[in-house]
RNA sequence: GGCCCCUUCGUCUAUCGGCUAGGACGCCAGGUUUUCAUCCUGGAAAGAGGAGUUCGAUUCUCCUAGGGGCUGCCA
């Protein structure tokens, strides 16, 4: 193939927000057309009135956003190909079926819903296989090739309603070579005669893709693999309309599986089995309805765009953790799987973590302290970057550096039962005591000279660690386990310290 | 049912005829750590089944089985 300029699209319907699923289809496309100097092009295929859903769009575009693949060119980003919407575009479509009718590879069509849902009944109920419109039944439908002429010529000046069918010629084999299943074959004995134009005016998907396609330059089309069977249809549109040398090369990408059971991973998977299966939340604005999104659950976009990208490709080298920049880099769809993929939450999550733990405490800190304030918890950015540099080792979430390390923004609350129970006794009420004696007394509040100090304390009562740390921390932090004590009486001071000691000491059972 | 696609550890995957089948997540054990987490070390864990091609098949071909997708005037 020669040298073409790198177009690709991504096409979604908006018919409701973007599942992770879709956008690992529009991560690729954004890969591919970057590491290609292409572009990425969002057109919105709006071509069923009827499953419109408000402020989809507007989720699929924020969705891109915020995971850093913003389209190049398209709906919401301009362009010189618009309009991007299929609706916008309607006016484009008609001539093109019409062409279609007059070489003789579409004829009209007035069989009705009913007509349809009739004999394809009357076809199940026999327990033949499912009917289908084709060079066989179509004879005995009510269309431009079964009825004379005249009579179509009447029905169409009347304004009855029809339809415009593609004729798909007997016994053919369409071939097309995917870039990542390689050769795909299928006969038209067994496809069918696919509406292209509906009776509302509007045409289908099948040839609205091409059409748009066409004329918006599209080199390559990456979409699901749900699309596989109706490729070879759309190859035999390019060659009918006469544009098969434009054709685009195909890559049909294999489905995201329900991590549990069978089948590709639907929106309701999500909140039964405990993730999103949206990028963003989602507020369905007719019911009520509302599903969790990976930003609201405090997923970092990088990392959840690393995730999507190793479901179903990998680099073949061992390197798993990529920035963007190095997925354009790396990315190849020639190396992009046949088979689905399951999705795995647990290996997300170790995504996420690992971005955690790569960003430095500064960055971490603004983050961690709009967390803490939507607690109504007050702290500066160089004193969460701190307490980020003590919590992040041990956290997947800003949230949990929150939720472990909370004693760092607040005195304690309640008191761990199970370290109270096992730890707080008379003797380890004498060491807090003692501590606190000694530690008002320290001029430096460091935490080598907590050590030291407490070292010392130890040394000198010859006792070990486990017979006075525990109850030490339970009285500063009320919790049984966590970072350095020293670390973290350092970090929230002398005064502080000696308060919690006081009140522990005053609060906490005898 | 028909058609198309797919099939390596529980999961994501490496392997492009020579394998003691590698890595990651998760899991288990040990070590480090006052504790927890981290970290380190180790472990269990896979080529759906059957034919064929070949000196040699996880790798190529075929069959079977299983899974998935499609089968709408939805995309």
């Amino acid at each position: 193939m020669s040298q073409r300029l790198v177009r690709v699209r991504f096409a979604p319907s908006p018919t409701g927000p973007l599942h992770m699923g879709g956008v690992r289809t529009a991560l690729y496309n954004y890969l591919f057309a970057k590491q290609h100097g292409g572009t990425f092009v969002l057109r919105v295929e709006d071509t069923d009135q009827t499953r419109f859903v408000k402020g989809a769009e507007e989720y699929i575009i924020n969705a891109l956003k915020w995971c850093g693949i913003a389209p190049d060119e398209g709906q919401g980003f301009g362009g010189d190909f618009g309009p991007y919407r299929q609706s916008e575009r309607k006016p484009l479509y008609r001539q093109f079926a019409d062409q279609l009718v007059e070489s003789g590879h579409a004829y009209y069509a007035f069989d009705t819903a009913e007509d349809l849902e009739r004999v394809r009944d009357l076809a199940k109920k026999a327990g033949t296989a499912n009917w289908q419109y084709n060079h066989v039944t179509r004879g005995s439908m009510k269309n431009s090739l079964s009825m004379p002429k005249a009579e179509v010529d009447k029905k169409i000046a009347n304004g009855d309603p029809y339809v415009i069918r593609i004729k798909l010629p007997r016994n053919e084999e369409v071939k097309l070579n995917d870039l990542v299943r390689g050769w795909v074959s299928v006969n038209t004995n067994n496809m069918d005669d696919k509406v292209l134009f509906k009776s509302d005016g509007m045409p289908t998907y099948h040839l609205a893709n091409i059409v748009d396609d066409y004329h918006m330059k599209i080199s390559h089309v990456i979409r699901g693999e749900e699309w596989l069977p109706s490729a070879p249809l759309h190859v035999l549109l390019y060659r009918y309309l006469g544009w098969e040398d434009a054709m685009p090369q195909f890559a049909h990408l294999p489905l995201l599986l329900k991590p549990d059971g069978n089948g590709k991973l639907s929106k309701r998977d999500g909140d039964r089995l405990g993730f999103p299966v949206f990028p963003l939340e989602w507020h369905n604005s007719e019911n009520g309805e509302v599903f969790s999104g990976y930003r609201e659950n405090g997923y970092f976009p990088e990392a959840f765009v690393n995730m999507l990208a190793f479901l179903g490709w990998n680099p073949g080298t061992e390197q798993e953790l990529f920035a963007l920049d190095e997925l354009i880099e790396a990315f190849r769809l020639e190396r992009v799987n046949k088979a689905g993929a399951r999705y795995d939450h647990d290996k997300t999550r170790w995504f996420n973590q690992q971005y955690l733990r790569a960003k430095s405490n500064e960055d971490l800190a603004p983050l961690l302290k709009a967390a803490a304030q939507e607690e109504g918890l007050k702290a500066d950015e160089p004193y969460c970057a701190q307490v980020a540099g003590l919590m992040k080792e041990r956290a997947f979430f800003v949230k949990d550096m929150l939720s472990e390390g909370r004693y760092l923004f607040e005195k304690p609350k309640d008191f761990d039962e199970k370290t109270l129970r096992k730890k707080w006794n008379a003797e380890a009420r004498g060491h807090v005591s003692n501590l606190k004696t000694i530690f008002e007394n320290l001029d430096s509040f460091t935490a080598s000279a907590l050590e030291a100090a407490f070292k010392e304390y130890l040394q000198q009562q010859e006792v070990g660690f486990g017979k006075v740390g525990p109850g030490f921390r339970l009285a500063v932090t009320g919790k049984g386990m966590g970072p350095s004590m020293f670390e973290i009486c350092a970090l929230l001071g002398k005064e502080e310290t000696l308060n919690r000691l006081e009140t522990a000491l005053a609060e906490l059972p005898q």
